[in-house]
DNA sequence: GCCGGATCGTGACAACTGTCATGGCGCACC
DNA sequence: GGTGCGCCATGACAGTTGTCACGATCCGGC
């Protein structure tokens, strides 16, 4: 019997992948968490051997949930979930410990299938997804470009991201202007787009 | 026996959520489809008591679909589904003819629950949702206003969008500024998400 | 018929944004 | 001990955005 904890933040999707499996006679969901940060301590009570996370969730994202479980509990294998679209988040989730990587989008049984291969230790990655990661790239953005960057996603000023950074308004201008030049974009606002898409965020 | 047609984009979702209600004695999914423009085919030749439809989805939106259910299928009621967030929806839902609005992140008994309810023609909304649309209150966008925030969405600067919709940059300009004092806000990106956050695109 | 509101436009101004050149500091690598 | 790179800053410039005042047309309601 493969034990599975389940962390997703919404409920409905979290009672209904419970449901999904339970159809399966070798997998039990042992567990549910809605947040980022009460994954470890769940990992550590109920030792599961799989952890189906989705990447967004409040508290910690999925993808540091991934690694610090990787660090506490090696035992326990991760299988991200996520909606399809940020490919980036495939080679993060990778970089973090994840063995296996699968998209909302895809067919309902290609879950459990996904669930059983990584409890096995085997990597699971969707096809499709892997070609649009590798034609997408590692992130060429630097670590401020990213703050700089991440500040401005809910429409922040050049004021504002200087001052939560304690950066000066220049400072934060040139780093804009190169992540502007880098994403190939005319504004931040296109930037912000495509660098949420590769999942540089 | 109550029917159901389920309509998401995320197949694992929609394939979950089948699970999920398949553990319901008195309800049976009949159908599933990934877009907006497949539900009122798929109405029409499976007949069922209700339509569980997400909001987002490719094709035409799950609030248009609902309408046209309710203009084709008079005897097929609307159960609305979405992410938490966008209270705004709600309002047009239920303009739209829908019976019934949840949210994802509701606790999974709840749908069923719903779905019953909805099946004997009562109205069903989210208690704490309702209280926070009637304060979020009706859109005061013009449709025009409307236009021009929904085409500067993914990064357009003013003279794409008066491309696009036939207008002069001036006139832009004066929609996007009444937009802004309008929603309170500083810039149009943060007008942007007020609006999204309100349901008011 | 008059009024209010939505629609579309112009022109001018201030504020903000994006670009570029240039420089200093620290660190890793060969 | 250079060389490259990330980081931070300044100053100047052009371009874009947001504000305001003003006027035009069209439409529905009283």
């Amino acid at each position: 019997m493969i034990t599975v904890l389940l962390a997703d933040d919404q409920h409905l999707v979290r009672g209904a992948l419970a449901a999904l499996l339970s159809l399966e006679d070798d997998i039990e969901v042992v567990g549910q968490v809605g947040r980022g940060d009460e994954v470890v301590p769940q990992v550590a009570v109920l030792r599961p051997d799989v952890v189906l996370m989705d990447v967004e969730m409040p508290g910690i994202d999925g993808l540091a949930a991934a690694a610090a479980v990787r660090a506490t509990a090696p035992a326990t294998q991760v299988l991200v979930v996520t909606t399809f679209g940020r490919t980036g988040y495939l080679r993060r989730a990778m970089e973090a410990g994840a063995l296996g990587f699968v998209v909302k989008d895809a067919p309902a049984d290609a879950l459990a299938d996904a669930i059983r291969r990584v409890a096995r230790g085997e990597r699971v990655v969707d096809p499709t997804l892997a070609a649009a990661t590798l034609a997408g790239g590692a992130s060429p953005l630097t670590g401020r470009e990213r703050d700089v960057l991440v500040a401005a996603r809910d429409g922040a000023t050049v004021a504002d991201i200087a001052g939560r950074l304690f950066l000066s308004e220049g400072t934060v201008r040139n780093y804009l202007s190169a992540v502007i030049a880098k994403t190939g974009t005319r504004n931040r606002m296109e930037a912000l787009r495509a660098a949420e898409d590769s999942g540089w965020l």
